[in-house]
DNA sequence: GTCTATAATTTGATAGAC
DNA sequence: GTCTATCAAATTATAGAC
């Protein structure tokens, strides 16, 4: 348990918080709910965050640091940039496997509100360490040991097939009749499955027979 | 002008509800800014809807019905699997590059309520026809054309790599560095891009040589 | 059908006792 | 720091005149 996970007063609130803003968002969220489930009275949270905005914010910027300090750490480490993806990937499925509700109330609040992305977008680190990431897909593509690519796209791609199916789950499961279990296993493979996409894309095309 | 866009105050109403609730979802929007954005008066919007609830339901569900029967129309046509794909590719992004908030909207209320989504599943067409997609893939698949494939993983590869950049635009243009012009060209190029990467896929193994 | 006025309830926030 | 009581504003919904 970390420093900051004592059983404060504070600390509960947080926690509280968070599961009630992650799970209904923030004009979905009552106060009374966060008090309910931090088994304390409403005037606390008042008076430990000032305002519902205020305590929201908090947590919204939380999550969004601790989902790229992940993704910053093995952006910067001295990885080949195949094992890297493979690794991003990897990382990525584990963290939203424990927190489903995450990109959603991400994405939602930063469609709803861009300014309050914005404003502490350039706090995050994995941030500027994107550009080592593009730097050495250009390099290892002029070196030849990869196809002449545009290295947002490749990100994208990476992100978007690791990312997509936690935020549609709902209508996935619903879609290909999967109930809880086999959905996570699906979600399992997807880490094979995704890896080799990703990487099978970046292959030389001179070195592979079309049709 | 389609019948059901002839100016009439329900119709007013339904088009005000749709502006409101796209961009603000179900929490987040006031009955006054639709009935201000319908330029009629808060009462009506009872008189013809009875409720909020009732009003979001009925733009959810025709917002959902647009999309599908878009897709069904493809999966239901003759067309070869990989032009079926690359066709949903660009349908996609067209119908997306005209409204945006589209999946985030659809995908955060079925998050919310996956019963209100659930509730109406069964009436969309492309639900169906979707064993079509399927049983296609693993004909091509049993004939040697396509590799062994889980025919879910590929529709969900392809609908990811499609939708999830739309979700994502806050994210990633921040990220990327593009002003809007160049994230409507980079939306543009990913119609080959993602094309591109869910048939390279779908290449037989024993065609492609690795490293 | 359309409007004004208003009821009924919810909700974020504060005052003030302990 | 914590609680009770309460305010002020917002918000869905309805009543009733025209």
């Amino acid at each position: 348990m970390s420093v900051d996970s004592v059983a404060t007063t504070e600390n509960s609130i947080r926690e509280a918080a968070r599961k009630i803003f992650l799970e209904k968002g923030l004009a979905g969220s009552r106060m009374q709910d966060i008090a309910d489930a931090a088994k304390i009275n409403k005037a606390m949270l008042h008076y430990y965050f000032r305002s519902k905005e205020k305590l929201f914010h908090l947590i919204f910027e939380n999550e969004l640091n601790n989902l790229f300090c992940n993704l910053d750490e093995i952006l910067d480490s001295p990885l080949p940039i195949l094992d890297k993806i493979q690794l991003i990937i990897e990382r990525d499925i584990n963290t939203l496997m424990d927190c489903p509700q995450l990109p959603i109330f991400l994405l939602n609040e930063m469609s709803q509100c861009p300014e309050n992305f914005l404003r502490c977008a350039h706090r995050i680190k994995a941030f500027q360490r994107y550009e080592k990431f593009r730097a050495q897909l250009e390099e290892e593509s002029k070196q030849g040991r990869i196809r002449a690519v545009n290295p947002d796209q490749v990100f994208l791609n990476m992100i978007a097939l690791t990312v997509y199916p936690f935020i549609a789950k709902p209508f996935l499961s619903s879609l290909f009749n999967l109930c809880e279990r086999d959905y996570a296993q699906f979600m399992l493979e997807r880490k094979k499955e995704v890896g080799r996409m990703v990487i099978e894309s970046l292959r030389p095309e001179t070195q592979t027979v079309m049709q």
